[in-house]
DNA sequence: GATGAATGAGAATTCATTCAT
DNA sequence: AATGAATGAATTCTCATTCAT
């Protein structure tokens, strides 16, 4: 992990963060730190109670905006709800990036990619139930997630076999690959979401499967 | 998969099944087939519409009850969502464990209890929704369900060492390796939940993963 | 107080007390004993918890019957409402008459029926509840309940004034100060219920305010 | 008993009544208005057939405000049960206060003070069953008024003594003393709720008590 | 745009009462 | 008589959404 890697909470792709040295904002910066609010504050509830405990009333106070001020941003609840994993799911991707940068190649590249997931983890712990929780609340941006997530693995093990580090596989192959790769990494976060800390054995055993597999050949 | 197998609707551990030959139940009897019609009424609600719709008084109209007998059966609606998965799952296992009788060891037994459970999807569809939304609606239970595989990985990973079928690992990569496999079969079960068939492409994939890795030694 | 005095505990009316000599009851006496359990259970109940926790069930389930044994004793809840107060207010009364016994008159009588009254309610604290909350959940009874001991109070005043131990007063008048006397018990009655207690000072103000009144005439 | 003194239904402390002129209403004012409207709807349904009877959509009906409103203003049924006997029983003492003003000192005062509540009530009938079914349903709330009370009589009979109207007591008897008149005005209410009207006859039996005791000196 | 009071549809839960065994 | 499962009416409470200010 490096340290000039963005986090939750200093890196916001295009909205506009505060700017306490001028006072003055225009309509729209308002408008638009208004709906930052609105975000920031659903995901710290989803994160922490759940989408079932979200309501809008909770999001309003958090956000410090009038209960019917919500729906000036959003057509209504499942609309927040449709558009909150893809806003702190980009993070997550971009911290992932960001961690990756400078790191080889093949197996090298997947294990620092499995650790660096852990590592957004144990800083974000929210981040893991607006993402499990997506998948019952807000089925189409968990789907749209999986796919993207799905379609930046293979667009690294096309790159990975393309230099020969990585065994020959087609494209249906590839997709059930990334699948699996997604559900370890999402089991093996769960397995350790009391603790917030995935220990080395598990990234240790993460790597071992990748390098041989589980089973000796005969 | 064996045809003589038990599925969702045909076997019911412990819970009577109807006998249309006598007419007359004991008042105990009638109990039980009562508890059985709601669990099962529970199910099919809980397996295509998912907990949030699974509503006292759906239940107890798709069990053919009146409301308040819910109330003589559960303490409230969580008391039966906490109840559901070990109730599905139990049979989940039990048609696994059948599946795989008589396969041998080593990889071989692991991609049957991988396709086992692809053939169980197939056939109790609704036991996917059952046990992932169960992760937001009935969290002990699905800690238990997961413990409870968990466990079942580790022991069975613990005969295939001592068979000499796999690679040595301590007790704790065991459990990590067992998250991992129950992460990837659970996420490519999720990918292919529109058609309900998983491919033997995807089959194929996870052998090649457990057998030789992704990697290739440099 | 007299130590052989009756209880809440170790008397009953009309009823049966279990007989632990005999083994065998008839049938008669089984049916006694089942209803002397019912207005026993009702009666602790009532009298921890208040009219409105006292549910058939739990009534039945104290009572150690049936749920639906109760219908066979009792018309409805009413019922045993209405029938609560008269069971437990005739042992209170007994009680009191039977501390008076002895007793002087005039004065000293009228105190001493005041300090047996707070000594049965310190035995048997449950009173109190089952008297006051009557005034809600079973007002005939209450009513009959106060016109009861207002006739008592009416007719001991005649034989006060009689014996010249009393100021003389119409009938009209005496009811009206057995209400006053009825209520001045049982409101010093309430700001002790917390110790359960009513200590010597509150009785000597009510015997000081019996005697002399409360102002000086001029 | 004044007829200019406030009665339960024309004075209400801090809430606004209606006013006719201005049609527009600010949004607060309507908002209090509401809240007014609630309270009176309750008082009215408890006076009149007690706290049981009064359902959430009883008083809103009765409010003309949809049920949800409701809880923009109570947490839930019981925070209106505590506050209702507060809210009418502020409304009493303000009559008694009133109508004492001018009356002298010692027995004649404490007649008119017994005299007031007797006119209070006949004017406001409900206010009988909002105090003694409080008892059961809004404890709190109705120790509180009865502290309220004793503590007002306390005081009020510290004057009496300094006065030199009355005997001297202690800190301890004068609350004995305050019970046994706050039970002795209850209890003669009580006699009198059916025909709502308090005789002569009772008053004079209440005020030759207060002077002279019942007991003759031997 | 912001505000926040009002709305009312819905859901869970309780429990007195019934009645077949 | 005793039993206890079944019934369903009644009630409380929640909360997304609307809309007048």
């Amino acid at each position: 992990m490096t340290r000039d890697v963005p986090t939750d909470t200093d890196r916001l792709s295009a909205l506009p963060r505060p700017q306490p040295r001028k006072k003055k904002l225009s309509r729209e910066e308002k408008a638009q730190l208004t709906l930052r609010n609105l975000l920031e504050a659903a995901a710290a509830i989803v994160g922490e109670h759940g989408y079932a405990a979200t309501t809008i009333a909770n999001v309003t106070r958090e956000a410090g905006v009038a209960h019917g001020t919500f729906y000036n941003y959003f057509e209504d609840r499942q609309a927040l709800f449709d558009v909150l994993l893809p806003y702190v799911g980009e993070r997550m991707t971009d911290y992932i990036t960001a961690s990756l940068a400078g790191v080889g190649g093949g197996l090298e590249r997947e294990v620092a990619r499995f650790r660096a997931y852990c590592g957004y983890l144990r800083v974000n712990p929210g981040f893991y139930r607006i993402l499990y929780e997506a998948e019952v609340f807000a089925p189409k941006a968990f789907d749209a997630h999986i796919e993207r997530l799905t379609e930046g693995y293979v667009r690294a093990f096309r790159r990975a076999i393309a230099a020969g580090d990585c065994y020959e596989m087609g494209d249906e192959e590839l997709r059930a690959i990334a699948g699996i790769l997604l559900g370890a990494r999402a089991y093996v976060a769960m397995q350790f979401k009391d603790t917030g800390v995935i220990p080395e054995t598990a990234i240790a055993a993460y790597e071992s499967l990748m390098k041989q597999g589980l089973f000796k050949a005969k």
